[in-house]
DNA sequence: AGCAATGGACTACACTTGTAGTCACGTCAA
DNA sequence: TTGACGTGACTACAAGTGTAGTCCATTGCT
């Protein structure tokens, strides 16, 4: 895997990542497709969200074709991609940048069934399998 | 279940956390006292940390005592008290409120060495036993 | 072809955050 | 006692964010 932190992602905000959330669900989308997808609750207006949607575009998040008489909004990034970096900026702010210990943290904190715990250790050997073959193979 | 969440415990800006982080460290602190143990390479001004010093206080994540004619500033809550509440704030923001897939999307993009994953485990095991007992008692 | 409505560009404005500076007072040393 | 200096209170200001509003053009219907 890259692994390769590409160190220049956006960053985005509470509520951009809520707009940002309805684009990846849906692929992509027009302005009045994310108003109409959000949570009524949110209770934005729909120049709310056009704005939003403009400064995510000019922060390089997402970018558009323009459909008839308006944009339809693309992805620039996977949600894996900024997820991870608001993780590393999370355990860098919030645990000084022990990832370990945001886990161990997580970990206690947290609300677990005892099927999450069977996931979590099945991915837990999924990732020593993954160390060993890398420093095994390559 | 809920594990009592305050649901007012006061939010901080990263520049506050860096603070923060040191007034926890030594109990308590004076303004000089966290100018003098924060990294250098933070660049701040004494006037800096003073401004949020103040704001900590305004916001209610420290209070102080006058002493000779400074203050000594002290926690008004734990760091795990604050950063449970942060990763709250994270996994509603970034994972839709799921923890679980919080946890495996940290899992999978972490790097553990197998020390880490030795003692994450150990403490899934203990997860589990918490829950089995308090399902059990009570 | 003309007009209403839809949508994008630009503007607004208060609050937060990063990053200080000014000013006046109180404290401690001489 | 008096003056220097260290502090806290208050002020500053630009960028980012939440939350819209105005205005003009383009689109699509009749």
């Amino acid at each position: 895997m890259w692994k390769d932190s590409d160190e220049s992602l956006p960053s985005l905000s509470p509520a951009e990542w809520e707009v940002m959330k309805v684009v990846w669900d849906r692929g992509n989308a027009a302005a009045r497709d994310v108003f109409a997808a959000l949570p009524e609750e949110r209770g934005w207006a729909y120049k709310t969200v056009k704005t939003l949607l403009s400064r995510l575009v000019d922060k390089g998040a997402l970018d558009y074709v323009a459909v008839g008489n308006s944009y339809l909004y693309n992805p620039v990034y996977t949600r894996d991609q900024l997820s991870q970096q608001e993780a590393e900026e999370f355990v860098g702010r919030v645990h000084d940048g022990s990832s370990t210990q945001a886990l161990a943290a997580f970990v206690r904190q947290s609300d677990l069934t005892p099927a999450d715990i069977a996931r979590l250790r099945e991915l837990l050997d999924a990732k020593e399998r993954e160390i060993t073959d890398q420093e095994d193979g390559s």
